[in-house]
DNA sequence: TAGATATTTCCCTAAACAGCTAAATATAAA
DNA sequence: TTTATATTTAGCTGTTTAGGGAAATATCTA
């Protein structure tokens, strides 16, 4: 869970989840999306996979990043157990 | 949002918070159950107030503090949001 | 193969953060 | 009113983190 957090604790990360929910996206214009350089975007990218929330795909010189969902099953189920 | 994620991203806060959904403690109480100066748990219950996750109250010499649900509303729409 | 484009890695800086001790504040009890 | 207890505030320190530019790597195209 704490690779989650942390993945979530950011704005411009839970952007960037919120832009891939939309649609597969490659790095370049995930990038444009930001003010914010291709090397720190890609620092967030790679923080976001640590965190399981995200997969890459190899597309030629591209590089392309999904949005995945079943690891919010786990934040799902912590945060309803603290409801109750 | 920030301030929540913020607050949960840290092992001793998610604890205290699972804490507090067994029941009211206060100050010293939360403190005593981890290997961390007082100060530091008072600086954590802080910043949990600021998300609030918790609320406080003064009893006397002590000040109890409660788990407050409401606003993990907020974050579990957000993820229910990102899965569609 | 040489040049162009896409992405990442490396290394740096400034700000944020978790932890500490000591001191300040507030209430209770003697 | 003095002393003890509970908690917070203030100030310090080492670590983590978000950001940047330059360089490395990988792929594509002429």
């Amino acid at each position: 869970m704490n690779s989650l957090f942390k993945a979530l604790n950011d704005e411009t990360r839970r952007e960037i989840v919120e832009l891939l929910k939309e649609k597969d996206m490659n790095a370049g214009e995930i990038a444009e999306r930001f003010q914010i350089s291709k090397p720190s975007i890609s620092h967030h990218l790679d923080i976001l996979k640590q965190a399981n929330l995200v997969t890459s795909e190899k597309k030629g010189q591209f590089v392309e990043y999904s949005l995945s969902t079943s690891i919010l099953e786990d934040l799902l189920n912590w945060i309803l157990t603290l409801k109750k």
